[in-house]
DNA sequence: GTCTATAGAGGGATAGAC
DNA sequence: GTCTATCCCTCTATAGAC
């Protein structure tokens, strides 16, 4: 059945979404991905032919996600410097997940970009469209270099990210964030 | 001989690090460590008996490195804004490194983190000097919260460190870094 | 102290019955 | 479309000759 084969197919990519954020791709196993997703071990050669494709599955469901976000967050029509809050309170509402995993894209991507920079290049759709959302807000704003500022933005959150992972110390990340909205405030 | 033993333990150690900075902890396999350093796989399980040993042993080995640049530093007897600065320009002196495979420090802490919290505690000794290096710098500053700002600047460094991996843009990190001199400049 | 050979576990991937 | 059985490879680690 053709809708079965579906279901299937984002179990397992839910799964291992799961796993490469929680263990890292490396460290995730197929037979992990099977236990979680309740899938016998075999049965997913036949959804993905390798352990790279379930990775681009996951993060082209990952691209999604952040596309779909991006198109609600439009829909609320706000000011460029709330349109950057909006991501700044992204990130506050990840706390507890950043804590344990670190940034979910930016782990990930550090993770490949060390000796797999052709799976890495992938993981990278996911950062672009975070970057062209502040770099537009930027832009609004009548900043002089908005791209710039948009990598700015993003390695910010990055460095939050992972220092709120290595110590797990969850009020960095909260004084971090607030002073981000402070610096975005008053631009 | 016991002077041999220590060199080609040396060897092990300088191999193993080269490799975890270049490919990852997980990524690196002892087959592999063996042919950069010369010496036949088996032969090291003489002088340490897991991966893990390995690990600690490359990792004191960052310690006592960065211990003995932290007191060549302090020889100096420089003003605390040119601690900083010190700290500032190692990075930038790396850069061409971090474009490849990205902080030497943050990345083999964040790889461990997700699921060697164990293992990953021993890397955070490296990131506890450089940390209370800096905090004493804000405190001689007279800085109303040097820990906070000692985080904040690692912080930043790290942000900056990804960044540059992920987009392999040499450029990002040197305008970031001479930004966080003008900060510290004005502080 | 040095090296070879190999054990034992677990990895990704495949073949083929149903 | 689903599942079992299994192959082959590489991994860490060990045993034991020299």
């Amino acid at each position: 059945m053709k809708a079965k084969g579906l279901e299937n197919q984002q179990k397992i990519v839910q799964s291992a979404a799961d796993l490469f954020y929680q263990k890292g791709y490396n460290q995730t196993s197929f037979t992990e991905i099977a236990n979680a997703s309740g899938l016998p071990r075999g049965n997913f050669y036949y959804y993905f032919k390798t352990k790279d494709d379930i990775l681009k599955a996951v993060v082209d469901a990952r691209v999604e996600a952040i596309r779909g976000m991006i198109e609600q967050w439009q829909t609320l029509d706000k000011p460029p410097k709330q349109r950057l809050n909006l991501l700044l309170d992204l990130v506050l509402n990840e706390a507890d997940d950043i804590v344990d995993h670190g940034c979910p894209l930016g782990t990930l991507s550090a993770e490949l970009g060390k000796d797999q920079r052709l799976l890495q290049e992938k993981t990278l759709e996911m950062f672009d469209l975070l970057v062209s959302w502040v770099v537009d807000a930027f832009q609004a704003l009548g900043c002089d270099e908005p791209y710039e500022l948009g990598l700015h933005i993003m390695g910010r959150l990055q460095g939050i990210s992972v220092m709120t992972h290595l110590y797990q110390n969850k009020p960095f990340l909260e004084t971090e964030i607030q002073a981000l909205k402070a610096w975005v405030d008053q631009l």
